[in-house]
DNA sequence: CTGCATCCAGCTGGATACTG
DNA sequence: CAGTATCCAGCTGGATGCAG
């Protein structure tokens, strides 16, 4: 079985949703449809420009569509695709992990760390 | 729901395994134990370093353990911890989405591309 | 309201040389 | 064999200003 093969194509996903706001941007759009702006307040800490690159990214890999309508002030809505539903789903194994680990790995973390700063190995 | 804080949680998992080898070195310590050498090997274009930065990482987390011999010359075993494996099999399920969606990704992206460079928009 | 352009700081990871 | 140390290029993403 050729792990590391497979493990590059998941590589790719993981590229896809794991930079700093997709997920977020994936999980709010999975609700309902929502404007820009809704977003932008919706996700805390997110600026303009990066929502627009997540949004773009998301869009160009058919995850979410974007809808344009032609008034003023302009107005955008942007939902999940089909295959943007799968991938919710998926990465919800992730955060269902996440949840049920994170004080694990906490843990680990302050064993490591305190077997490291002590002097006497 | 909180799906913001939710989230933020999830980004914890996913930058750990998200960065460019920890789910290549996850995923051949699932096969069973390995040394240093053995996954540098299989790990296509890794360098040492980054071996040895992304088991260190893995290894505080309390994914991987890692076990020496005090022989000459060195020999450093690596296996995956009960968490990990967890860890892996939760990840298996955005490798498999990966695998069933890469196609169609590439069509969107074709698609967007074709959109984009198409001067009369 | 939605979005692009520019500039820039910080982090990730690659190359290389050295060590027990 | 299994690391550590150093240096550095490139990418990510934040701040800000401008535009339709």
């Amino acid at each position: 079985m050729e792990y590391t093969a497979e493990r590059c194509r998941a590589r790719e996903t993981l590229d896809r949703v794991g930079d700093k706001w997709s997920l977020q941007v994936i999980a709010l759009l999975g609700e309902r449809t929502k404007r820009f702006t809704e977003l932008k307040r919706e996700i805390d800490g997110i600026s303009q420009r990066m929502l627009t690159v997540t949004l773009r990214g998301l869009e160009r890999d058919g995850i979410v569509t974007r809808k344009v309508y032609p008034v003023m002030p302009p107005r955008v809505e942007y939902s999940l695709t089909e295959m943007g539903a799968t991938l919710m789903d998926a990465a919800n194994t992730l955060v269902c992990w996440a949840e049920s680990h994170l004080a694990e790995i906490d843990a680990a973390r302050a064993a490591y760390d305190a077997r490291n700063a002590d002097p006497e190995g």
